[in-house]
This record gives C-alpha cells, structure tokens and sequence, in this order.
DNA sequence: ACATATTTATACCGATTGGTAAATAAATGT
DNA sequence: ACATTTATTTACCAATCGGTATAAATATGT
C-alpha cells in the first residue's frame, strides 16, 4: 500500500531538490514587476526580492521577459481574476458595476502595489521591450473584447437596446478602468475611486 | 544708426557659437521622451535624436533629469497648453467639452507621439527616476486642482448647483483623461475616442 | 597677430544592465 | 561506494547606462 502511495505521488526526482518554492518566487516576482514595470524592475532587485539567485531564476523562468510573461500569467490568473469573474453577472449594468468596483478594491488593496499591472507594466519603454509592451496592450485589447461579447449577449438577452454600440460601450468601461488605475498609481484612495465610479455608472441608463 | 541697432541687439557672445538651436533641440528631446518615457529614452537615442553630441547636450540642458524638466515645461506651454486655455470656457460644461475633446486631437495628432507625455512619462519606474515620478503625479494633480478650482467658480456663476462635490467631478474628468492616454497609446483612433467623450458628457447633467 | 572665451568632437569613465561559465553541493540509481 | 543528475554559489562576461576629461575648432577683443 505504501508502494501504490509512492507510484501515485510523482517519483522523486534525480538530482539535488530546488531550495525554493516556485510559485512563492514567482509571487514575489509579480509584486516587483507590478510595482516598477517591466524595465523598471531590473533584476537585482528581482534576486533580492525573490532571495534566490541569478542562475537560479534563470535556470527555473527562463530570461526577464519569460519571468515577466509568467508574473503576468500568475497575475490574471490570481488577483486579477476577477475580471473574467465579472462578466458572469445576470445583466450589463450588474456586469459594469462588478467589475468596476472590484477593481477600485483591487487598485487600492494595501497588500499588494497600486494601479494596474498590465496598464503600468510598459506603458513606455525602449525599443529593447517592444515586444512586453505589445504583449500588455494585447491584454488590454482582451478586456475590451470580452466587456464586447458580454454586452453582445446581453442584447440577445434583452437587457441592452439592439441599437447599443458595444465596442463603444466596452471601449468606455475600459477607459474609465485604465483611467483609475492611473489615478490609483498616484494615490487616490478607494473613497475617491468608488465616487468616481458611482459618476461613471449613474447616469449610463444601460 | 546701426550702432543703435546693434546695441540693442544682445552684444554677440565671446567663443565659439553655437551649432544648434536650443529650441529645437528641445522639441526634439521632447518627441522621445514622450514616445518612451524617461528611463525608456536612453541619451544614446536623445544624442542621435537631436543631431548633436553628449557633450554639447550636457552644456546645453544640465543631465538627463533637467533635459526632461525643460522638455516637460516646454510641453505643457506648447502643445499640451490647450488645457489652461479650456479653464477659460464660459460655462463648467463647455470647459469639460473642450478639455476633453481637444485632449482627443491632441493625443492623436500624428505628428506628435500618442499620449500624454505627464500620464506616460514615467508611470512606473526603478527607484532612481523616483523624483521624476514623483514630479508628473504633481503635474496631474494640478490639472486636476485646474478643475476643481473652474468647477468652484461656476458654483458662483450658478451654472453649477452648490451641492455639486467639484473635487470628485475633477477626479472623475481626470480620470476619462488618463484612461483616454492609455487608449491613444494603445492605438485607439480620434473617432473611438471621440466616442468615448460623447458617452462620458452625455449624461453628466452639469 | 595673439590672447581669451566658448563649443565642438573624440575618446573615455565607473556603474549597472541582462545573462552565464565553472565549480561545488545535495539528491537518486545501481 | 560510485556514477549520474540537478541546483546552488561564486565569480565573471560583454553591452549599455548616464556622464565627463581633453584637446581641437571657431568665434571675439585688443
């Protein structure tokens, strides 16, 4: 029975064991990244930051531009999850109204940095980190065609006029979104953002 | 006669002129450090950009910090100065019309860089361009102070109702103007960002 | 003609960038 | 016990970063 136990688990493997956690590291990782973008996160402070070294990082992430893509994998996939959670509210407006003040939380959340990571990750840079910034303006263009194909669905559902422009609609809710994280990378705090939001949906009438 | 005049005009300076003009020079330095922020415009590029050497740029403009100041001062009474003259509109409306969708022009006008060089110049950023960060949140908060002081004075012109909160109605125009900057330099064209406005006017009711 | 003042171009500086070679350490397989 | 495999540590790499010393070039003043 112990036998079948050590066959169920994964055999161990061959040589000297990692000393580090992957995940943990690449939690780590993300925060620096989240907080300094792309080229502003160089990687001493990467190594310091995940208390392993160099060659360890590269043997087990690849380069800076695969740790990056893989933070930004662990971070859609964890704290921003949200998003995609939205968009299963009943209707449009529930939808809007979700995502928007789950992302006021999420901006101003103490225990992780402020803002955005895929608007501040690479808004600018240098030509060397065109391809991250491609990348990060491709998550974005995401967002909105999923906000797109929400409001789609929501017309067929009847809670959106047929008359309604919805890649207007999804592009607005973007801005508005891409606007406050802006605003939470320079300290506004959840008060204003949640006032700015109750602005933005009010009058909507969607 | 014309020693009059040459009096009048500054006495020629001593050495060896200068090969350039320092106006244009700065325009030039402009142009990059709002395509690629401040850590992104290497002066490697900005010597290349400006057609004169490292040397001549350092006696001109101080360091790269001073060189981005004195591009940033020439941005916003150049190009970005339609947003003090937008204050001057007669009504709190028209002032928000105007602001934004000259803001839509301006980011993108195809002879300049998409954007807004204040939202994306150093948005993120490794812990030696903090002062720089730190100076563009300060341009953002006056433009935001811009606004809220305009919305002051047309509660007492009485085309705003004395209930109106003008710091909130500040952040939340601020806010569709960073998150339009975002769009622009997304590749976001005049007609969808121009959509946008027309949404976040519609139902304002001020 | 010659001294003085200023800018130019060339070549260089130390520090930091992302990234790695080489040797040692710690595990497993036989 | 010993070979094999993998991870760690240390020390290093070339390239680029922002910035500058030095000397030649170009102007004015006398």
């Amino acid at each position: 029975m112990n036998d079948v136990v050590k066959i169920d688990k994964a055999a161990k493997p061959r040589g000297r064991p990692l000393a580090f956690n992957q995940e943990e590291a690449l939690d780590k990782a993300l925060k620096v990244f989240w907080a300094r973008g792309y080229e502003g996160a160089s990687m001493a402070e990467l190594t310091e930051a995940l208390g392993i070294n160099k060659p360890s990082i590269y043997a087990a992430f690849g380069n800076k531009e695969e740790l990056f893509r893989k933070a930004l994998t662990r971070y859609t996939s964890g704290p921003a999850a949200f998003v995609g959670e939205a968009m299963k509210e009943p209707s449009a407006s529930l939808v809007v109204e979700n995502f928007l003040m789950q992302a006021v939380e999420f901006f101003c959340d103490k225990s992780t940095p402020s803002g955005c990571m895929i608007v501040q990750g690479a808004l600018t840079c240098g030509q060397s980190s065109s391809a991250i910034q491609q990348e990060l303006m491709a998550y974005r263009s995401g967002i909105e065609t999923m906000l797109t194909k929400r409001f789609e669905l929501a017309k067929i559902q009847g809670d959106l006029p047929p008359s309604m422009n919805t890649k207007q609609l999804a592009k607005y809710i973007a801005t508005i979104h891409q606007g406050m994280s802006v605003q939470a990378t320079s300290g506004a705090t959840r008060e204003e953002l949640t006032a700015i939001v109750e602005i933005a949906l009010k009058n909507l009438s969607i």
